[in-house]
Order: C-alpha cells, then sequence, then structure tokens
DNA sequence: ATTTAATCTAAAGCCAGGTTTATGTGCTGA
DNA sequence: TCAGCACATAAACCTGGCTTTAGATTAAAT
C-alpha cells in the first residue's frame, strides 16, 4: 500500500492531481487509515488505464462511468466494449479532420514559399487550380473544400 | 460592406463569437461607421484564414500574431512561412500520437472481445505478450510503452 | 516534546474560448 | 408614436481539468 505522495512520485502526477481523480470518483473503492489515502494495486491498475483514457481524449466523466463498470465484473464487459469501439470511432474521425488540416497547411507553407520567391503575391493571388503542379492542386483542394 | 448580422449568417459563427474575435484583436483594422461594425472583403478573407488556423488548433493569440503580420505585407512572408512550418510539426506530432492511441483502444478492443468470449477474464489477465497474436503484440507493445 | 513534513478538506482561482446578461442606442415598419 | 429589432459595451458566467490557498490533522524525525 502506498500513500497520495508516493504514488505521484510513481506516475510524476501532482498530489493535487490524484487527489481530484478520487473526487472525481475515479477509485470507487480506495482505503483510508485515519483519514489518510491508501492506495493498493487496484487503484495503481486504475491508474494505468485512467492515462491511457486520457491520452484517447476520453472526459473524466467517462472515465469514471468506465471504472464503475469495472468494479461491476464481467456483466459490464459488453459496454466496457462498445465504450471502446466508440472511442475509436472518435479517434480515428479525428485522424482524419487532422489530415485534411495538414494538406492545408502544407498548401499554405508551398504559398508562402511562392511568395519569398517572387517577393509578393500577385501571382498567388490569382491562382487558378487547374494551373498547380498536381501534387500542390491536390492540397489546395483539400484546403480549401467544405 | 457587411453587418456583423450578415456575416454571421454567411459564416454561421454567432455574432457573439464575431464580437469576440473582433476583441480579441483578430480584425486590426475594420472600419465601423456610426459605431457599428463594416466587415468588407478584407474581413471575410481574414475570416476564412481563421477558420483554417482554428481547424489547425492554433491559438487565438498566434492567430492575431498571423493577422498582423498580414497586415504588415511582404517583409513578413519568412515570418509566416516559420509560423505555418511549426503548426505542421505540431500536427504531425499529434497525428502520431494518435494513431498510437488507436493501437491502444484496438487492443482494449479485442480485449474485450476475448473476456465476452470467455465470460472472464482469468485467461487474459496472465497474457503473456510473445504468446498472442502477432497483430494483437503490435498492439499491445504501441499500447503499453513509454 | 517539538518541530517539520505530509496529509486532509473546502473553496476559490486559472485558462481558453467563448456565451449570457444587463443596459443602452438607433433605425424601421404598423 | 411606439413596439420591436439589430446593434453596441462591459462584465459576469460557463466548461473542463486542474492548481492554489487557507486552515486543520497526522506522521515522522530530532
Amino acid at each position: 500500500m502506498y500513500t497520495i505522495g508516493q504514488i505521484s512520485n510513481m506516475f510524476h502526477l501532482p498530489v493535487s492531481t490524484l487527489r481530484y481523480y478520487d473526487k472525481e470518483g475515479l477509485f470507487p473503492d480506495m482505503e483510508r487509515s485515519a483519514g489518510i489515502r491508501r492506495f493498493g494495486e487496484k487503484e495503481i491498475e486504475k491508474l494505468r488505464v485512467i492515462e491511457c483514457l486520457k491520452k484517447a481524449g476520453m472526459e473524466i466523466k467517462n472515465i469514471k462511468v468506465f471504472m464503475e463498470w469495472c468494479s461491476q465484473g464481467s456483466s459490464t464487459y459488453a459496454q466496457r466494449l462498445a465504450l471502446f469501439l466508440q472511442q475509436k470511432e472518435n479517434v480515428e474521425n479525428e485522424i482524419r479532420r487532422m489530415e485534411k488540416v495538414l494538406d492545408m497547411i502544407r498548401f499554405k507553407c508551398w504559398y508562402y514559399e511562392q511568395a519569398i520567391q517572387d517577393g509578393n503575391e500577385d501571382r498567388l493571388q490569382e491562382l487558378i487550380p487547374e494551373h498547380l503542379p498536381e501534387e500542390i492542386r491536390e492540397l489546395y483542394e483539400h484546403a480549401h473544400q467544405d
């Protein structure tokens, strides 16, 4: 069993953050002795899961729900799977969005490289997509859709 | 020239958001007539850029800096390029991070599919990575590194 | 035994990116 | 003329995920 300070060192998380997670209900059945939190293996495993889910962009509330399901045993496997399938969708969509953003940024990089070469934006401002080199035209189209 | 309400309709942005952007300095030289904002082509083009930069995850402060550079003409092309190159790095790193998160989530999906089949986590809890099917082992390793 | 360090709680504060509210001005149509 | 609408400002409020502060206890070290 560990104190909050020891866990803070192990996970490189501020003590205040651990207390905050506890307050938000992320450690449903943590023990205490004389009011002092005692972190056991169960809490350590939960913290590992919390780190995962946070990286995946999941909100604290939903992490809490997940933790509750975990302490309810095998009857909640299907719900837990559904939660991860949903999260998978979310992250995949986010990655697709980011790829489009990246093309937009690549186009802007090309644009300013040209502007630097030309010394002005005159030529660039009357760009006709059809006249662009193919790989730039693709960026341009990704950048200007929707 | 357009009023704030017209622009709000064009861009599907609340009036309050447009006023907020203005307050944050995103329209450096917007005209007014009798106190009322007049949005011109310049402001419309800026809004298009703002939408791009926001999607790219750029903070309002940095968008403001960019807007100021824009109104300073060709002498700032290099700075603008540098800003986009930096942003490109940021987004590329973010995408790489998300890909790792995705593998972690895929591993969790596999995990709960197995748990549902098995009816318990007994077998899963003593997983030895070496015994996993190769494609799952890869996910596992991505999920448990760092 | 005493001091220092670690822990506790509740409540307030912080940040970004807005949104809402309260209050006021000015045009427009019935 | 007057109701209603679009516009204006300043300031308060909101959300999420913490962090900080203030004041009280407990544990550890000397």
